[in-house]
DNA sequence: ATAGGGTTAG
């Protein structure tokens, strides 16, 4: 008992979390304590040795405060302790199979700890961070007066269920609302991409005079950068200055990605720079806003800058690596940037980055080896990398190929949308009209909806969405006027319509007939009926953009003497003069 | 002498 009381402040200083000398003399002290038989259940220490083991976050030493618990029991450890074991073991179930957090709660009921507030909100995080919100339900239905926090574990973790609805509700008939619950809602929104929402629940939350933090704003720039709502987001930045709310990592970082993401990388790579503290995901937002505005020679040396400063890549550096050699059809660089993330980096590849090689391979025109390149992956090829492939074939005009990518496609997933489409596509392109039939039969027999495109255009800082024809904008009368006018200036112009995509472009959008106009069309008239002279028409779409399109809107560009800016589903499309930034290669 | 709850980025 004297050598215990002797070794308790070395015990103390060892339950520093990120000290693992100490943790390690903490082992060394508790096992002689073992051996000696010197171990007593003194209660103050078992919990601090508890946590200090639960707080190294290491599984082997998680494992052993499971035994410990089993083998010498003094008396329940504290609500704290409780607390501590259940979320260390939480943040250490993704790499476990979500076991880890199940089995200490069960461990601890049967030693029979009760559980407090604090306890219980870490359970619910628990429990849905493995995806079973189900269990979190059943605990949250537990507690008799659940105060503010925890209804808002409770609320995120509806969200995390993708149940953001009913955390509306519940957000609805909370009696207080603090700044974190707000975010908390909003976050929801966001990460289910109802970005439209969130930002409608930012302007309440302004509105009800409710106080914003950092958090918000990042939440709120998300959901700018996934509509391309410039405006809002260069309100967004304002008010952070006005407001002095701090520009740490975080909140920076989403400023770039905000920028990029709506085409405006000038203003990304400015914040960029003026940040004294990065990380990895400062660094990936700006290598890949380069890349996917078409930067690709500033993104390469950006990325060079980076290894200088020792920073380490992963695996999202290099995706944003790939697709700018991608973009740019630089073959043999994006070769040694796999290469270099796999040899040097070790990095294994995951499916985006082996999408991204048969991509690199594809839109090159080199066909075979991206069929090589399919074939030689030691993982199993998904759908979305022979999708990739027959999109190298509509490119390319390979009937037979785009065949077989088809056949492995309907292999794993019978009713893929995009690649029917693409398929007929390649059919009508060489005019192979029974095939176009057989597809469009097949697709209608087995119910395969195609993903219906979307344009959002912000106008004076109102986000629009348009969709194939249209109809439901109000002002839609307009919109048609301005799409005759377009029609006719074009035309003298020199433009014509690409009939054969006219007439079988189901590509990404059905076309049934020669009145209805893909909505990015509809979203660019839009922007000529209401925008000022000379302001730049942004468009942001979530299919890719079709030849006929992308050829109309160079005509528009030059004819109507407008900058347009359309990002589609993989890249930007920085229209000029009647010239494109991706100079036809898309 | 010592351990606790909800929201944020690529």
């Amino acid at each position: 008992m004297a050598l215990l009381k002797n070794l308790i402040p070395h015990h103390s200083a060892l339950s520093l979390v990120d000290n693992s000398t100490s943790l390690r003399q903490a082992l060394q002290i508790h096992a002689h304590l073992l051996t000696s038989g010197a171990f007593t259940h003194d209660p103050s220490s078992f919990n601090s040795f508890l946590s200090s083991l639960a707080l190294s976050s290491s599984p082997p030493l998680l494992s052993y405060s499971h035994f410990l618990l089993f083998t010498s029991p003094p008396q329940p450890p504290s609500f704290i302790t409780v607390n501590s074991l259940i979320r260390a073991h939480s943040s250490a179930a993704s790499d476990h199979g979500g076991l880890l957090g199940p089995a200490i709660h069960g461990v601890l009921t049967r030693f029979g700890c009760g559980t407090d507030r604090h306890v219980q909100s870490s359970l619910i995080h628990m429990y849905s961070s493995i995806g079973l919100v189900s269990h979190a339900r059943v605990i949250f239905s537990d507690i008799t007066d659940p105060d503010l926090v925890t209804i808002t574990s409770m609320l995120t973790a509806l969200t995390e269920s993708g149940d953001v609805d009913s955390a509306r509700e519940m957000f609805n008939e909370m009696s207080e609302r603090d700044t974190v619950s707000w975010n908390a809602m909003i976050a929801g929104y966001v990460h289910l991409a109802r970005s439209k929402d969130g930002l409608d629940l930012f302007g309440e939350m302004l509105n009800q005079g409710a106080k914003v933090n950092e958090s918000t704003m990042v939440s709120v720039l998300t959901a700018c950068a996934h509509l391309g709502a410039l405006d809002q987001g260069t309100w967004v930045h304002a008010y952070i200055q006005k407001n002095r709310l701090k520009l740490n990592v975080t909140l920076g970082t989403s400023l770039i990605d905000m920028y990029s993401k709506c085409g405006s990388i000038e203003r990304a790579m400015k914040v960029f720079w003026s940040m004294k503290e990065k990380n990895v995901f400062t660094w990936n937002s700006a290598i890949n806003g380069l890349a996917s505005n078409g930067a690709t020679e500033e993104c390469l040396e950006l990325f060079e800058l980076m290894e200088r400063k020792g920073v380490v890549p992963d695996g999202v550096t290099f995706v944003g690596l790939l697709q700018g050699c991608c973009i740019a059809g630089l073959v043999q660089k994006g070769r040694e940037m796999f290469s270099l993330m796999k040899d040097q980096y070790r990095i294994e590849p995951l499916h985006e980055h082996y999408g991204c090689m048969i991509d690199l391979y594809g839109r090159a025109g080199k066909l075979d080896e991206a069929v090589q390149f399919i074939h030689s992956m030691p993982i199993e090829p998904n759908v979305s990398a022979w999708r990739t492939l027959l999109h190298s074939c509509k490119m390319y005009n390979n009937v037979e190929l785009g065949e077989y990518a088809m056949k492995e496609i309907t292999n794993i997933e019978v009713n893929n949308d995009g690649a029917h489409v693409l398929l007929s596509n390649i059919y009508a392109d060489n005019r192979i009209w029974k095939g176009v039939s057989s597809v469009r039969e097949r697709m209608k027999e087995r119910g395969v909806k195609k993903e219906p495109g979307c344009s959002v255009i912000e106008v004076h800082g109102v986000v629009h969405e348009f969709f194939v024809r249209g109809k439901s904008h109000p002002r839609y009368r307009e919109i048609k006027l301005m799409l005759g006018e377009v029609d006719r200036r074009l035309r003298l112009a020199g433009y014509q319509a690409n009939t054969k995509e006219v007439l079988f472009d189901i590509e990404e959008e059905d076309k049934e007939d020669a009145l209805s106009w893909h909505s990015e069309k509809l979203a660019i008239a839009f922007g000529l009926v209401v925008l000022e002279d000379g302001v730049e028409i942004r468009i942001v779409k979530n299919l890719r953009v079709c030849w006929d399109c992308h050829h109309w809107t160079k005509f528009v560009s030059k004819t109507f003497d407008r900058k347009i800016v359309v990002r589609d589903r993989n890249r930007f499309h920085h229209f000029k003069d009647g010239l494109c930034s991706c100079k036809d290669y898309w």
